[in-house]
DNA sequence: ATCCGGGCGC
DNA sequence: GCGCCTGGAT
């Protein structure tokens, strides 16, 4: 994996309703940015994928100007076309984005930006941009338990491969379990020397589950790692799969702490990670249709969430969740946003019939 | 008593 | 889908 300064080549990105925009990319900076009139754009390419090819390989990001704070109105990328850097600079940007309008698209009239009234496109809920700036401020002055601790922070001293490993291990831990209590078993593993896939190979299972104890599913955790190390020394030299596929291939990794580790051991965001909290606030806010699974829930969202609010709205919805929006009488009088929510107040409370034996029900 | 910051096997 | 695996918190 080589970083050098060299840039990896200049790319047509056709968006639609838009035209045509000429983009240089770069292996170290992974974004790049231009301005036109109406707009900025921005497109960043994943970490992992050095040679671009294709549109999945790039996110890019249109934002009206003039909006305190810009706004990102798509992100959807028709074509990337690798273009021959020795064609010359690049054209005029400004000039050409006005100027060269998109031939196989339908064009708008005023201003390009892309598809305000696109009837195909699912539409985002109205005031969506306000619901997560109210929430952004209650976070901001309460103290969720998600603030202080994640298993983001695990390894930071690590070299990169044995950082990622002990990511995917404290993702593995986390499930079901208090973030200090991931720590603490993280922190005895460390101590024993058993957080590189080797160590964790070579000892005993009745060990690391002792080691791991209290986190919940400890047993099964215990052999998971086991199964894990033995796949990463096996099929990936003693890292992890860079891969959502792959790791989900892991056993005791589903698509919760798949996405979270690609976000964190790779930087490389594949999708968002929800869990309970983020499932249940997007169906309390209607930000989704009614949807039963966490899965359902991450799809739905990511229809029409911009993709650089992928990562922030976990830990977003999660300190909310455990706060303000919590799953048994949530506290809608505290919340800042409620006349906005279409739950509102409006929890069956099932006020469970106190059991208690009176006269009234002994008769 | 009831609820978790999931995943798996059925 | 549904029950289960776990200890700790409310």
């Amino acid at each position: 994996m080589c970083l050098c300064h060299q840039q990896v080549g200049h790319m047509l990105i056709q968006l639609r309703n838009y035209t045509l925009l000429p983009l240089a990319l770069s292996q170290t900076k992974f974004t790049n940015r231009m301005h036109t009139r109406a707009a900025s754009i921005k497109a960043e390419m994943a970490p992992s994928e050095h040679n671009p090819k294709s549109e999945s390989d790039i996110c890019v990001y249109v934002r009206k100007k003039r909006s305190r704070k810009p706004q990102v109105i798509t992100e959807n990328i028709v074509k990337v076309e690798p273009q021959d850097p020795k064609l010359g600079s690049l054209p005029d940007i400004e000039e050409f984005a006005y100027n060269k309008p998109s031939i196989d698209l339908p064009q708008r009239k005023s201003k390009p930006i892309l598809n305000d009234n696109d009837k195909t496109e699912v539409k985002p809920p109205s005031n969506w941009v306000k619901v997560l700036e109210g929430i952004r401020e209650m976070r901001s002055l309460e103290n969720a338990p998600v603030d202080s601790m994640g298993c983001e922070k695990a390894g930071n001293s690590l070299p990169p491969n044995e950082r990622r490993f002990a990511v995917l291990i404290s993702s593995l831990l986390s499930s079901q379990t208090k973030d200090h209590v991931t720590h603490g078993a993280i922190q005895r593993l460390h101590d024993n020397n058993l957080l590189k896939p080797e160590a964790i190979d070579n000892a005993d299972e009745s060990t690391i589950k002792e080691l791991i104890y209290p986190v919940g599913f400890y047993t099964r955790k215990a052999s998971n790692m086991k199964k894990i190390a033995k796949i990463s020394l096996l099929d990936y030299h003693g890292d992890i799969p860079n891969t959502l596929e792959a790791l989900l291939s892991l056993p005791g990794i589903g698509p919760k702490m798949a996405h979270l580790v690609m976000n964190v051991a790779w930087n490389n965001v594949q999708g968002i990670c929800v869990d309970t909290h983020v499932h249940r606030i997007c169906n309390r806010l209607g930000w989704v249709p009614q949807t039963k699974t966490p899965e359902e829930t991450r799809k739905a969202l990511q229809i029409w969430l911009p993709k650089e609010e992928w990562v922030p709205v976990n830990p977003l919805l999660v300190g909310f969740g455990q706060t303000i929006c919590t799953p048994l009488r949530p506290s809608c009088g505290l919340c800042s946003v409620s006349g906005l929510c279409p739950s509102a107040f409006r929890e069956a409370t099932p006020k469970k019939i106190p059991r208690v034996k009176t006269k009234l029900s002994e008769s």
